[in-house]
DNA sequence: TAGATTGTTAATCGATTAACAATC
DNA sequence: TAGATTGTTAATCGATTAACAATC
């Protein structure tokens, strides 16, 4: 019996990378692929791949490599992508608008449900085949839709608030982009996506390397 | 003399957490603050942020604390955020134009300096006040205009190319969108910015939350 | 001075890398 | 069988946490 390991944070974030690599990987009608080939598409070691693939079950054979379509289909049942999880936008400005056209969300088996803003001129508008509704119907709205996650691209000041109605309302996660530290539940997930991160991140390496 | 540290990539990443949790103190008219309350504001330990500030220096008195706006000063400084950065977007799609519009690119001391897209149709038009010029153009137009770093906001199949254009051109930095690895120069810094990372790991830890 | 809080060192914990046995 | 490649264990490396001396 397989002993129960502990999946590093590090792990999870590295299996999108490698499921993605993997649609390439099959559109080209490649069918099987190693841990080395995998490693160097995506500039990661292979040691390290089969480690966090093995950390799941065994999906390779050895001496042959990773069945593309199995591992694939295995990466996406990890991650839940076949869960059909619906999808609200909260904030319907130039980045809420984006997200509401953001392709993955379909690639990746989710399905934009709901769009809500506080704005009287942006409610009623439709956005990506999806009327916004005002954030005061969120209540009903989460419940006959049955969304299970929300997506928070309001203003940094109102995130908190928004994320509270959320929860109040009954989704399950909330994917934030404010700039802001959201304060919620226990049994709710929260992924955090502050853009400004990144971007001084890379302020930061280029002053070093400029010196 | 202060013995070098190796500064670990998570503490970067922090940095820019400190810095907007700093500005919003500072509104609020507050001169100085503990580690304790910075760390209860963002969720992280006390003793974390003592260690990350200590590996640049000496920024607190102890006994006192940390004087807002001198911190601030100084972590900006670090992560390179007073340099004035010149940025360019390339692909000004739903996310390419909302990245355009990002408000933090003023908040933090950026500059949109020039947009690009290889469609004639958006070739021309005004987005935030800046014309879309076209990716043809891109040699002239970076060094014409200082640009030192490139956003690409284009469909993952062009993410090369594109990188390749903006190297030649001359941008310093890439902060990538496009979800595809992108190979560049070693003088060359990258970020990467895939949003699916993180949506999938919200599915991830929602799945398991629901078991 | 007494209380508070930093900066730093040591201890622990977690993640990656290296090595190799198992086996296709 | 011989070559290739996985899965797993051990060794190393890096990051966080705990403890406390320094000092405002």
């Amino acid at each position: 019996m397989r002993q129960k390991v502990v999946i590093s944070k590090a792990t999870i974030d590295r299996l999108p990378l490698y499921f993605r690599t993997l649609r390439v990987t099959k559109e080209e009608g490649r069918e099987i692929i190693s841990s080395e080939e995998l490693g160097r598409r995506l500039g990661i070691t292979p040691e390290q791949i089969r480690k966090d693939l093995a950390s799941f079950g065994q999906f390779g054979k050895k001496g042959v490599g990773y069945y593309v379509h199995e591992l694939m289909r295995n990466i996406g049942e990890i991650l839940g992508l076949d869960n059909n999880w619906n999808i609200a936008v909260v904030g319907i400005g130039h980045l809420g608008a984006a997200l509401a056209n953001y392709q993955n969300f379909i690639t990746l088996g989710f399905n934009l449900m709901a769009l809500f803003d506080a704005d009287e001129d942006v409610v009623g508008t439709i956005v990506n085949k999806v009327k916004v509704d005002h954030i005061n119907d969120v209540n009903q709205v989460v419940k006959e839709r049955n969304i299970h996650i929300g997506v928070i691209a309001v203003p940094a000041p109102f995130a908190q608030e928004v994320a509270d109605k959320l929860v109040t309302a009954g989704v399950t996660g909330i994917w934030n982009f404010a700039p802001r530290k959201i304060v919620v539940p226990e049994h709710i997930c929260i992924v955090n996506e502050d853009l400004s991160v990144g971007l001084s991140n890379l302020s930061y390496h280029i002053t070093r390397k400029l010196l």
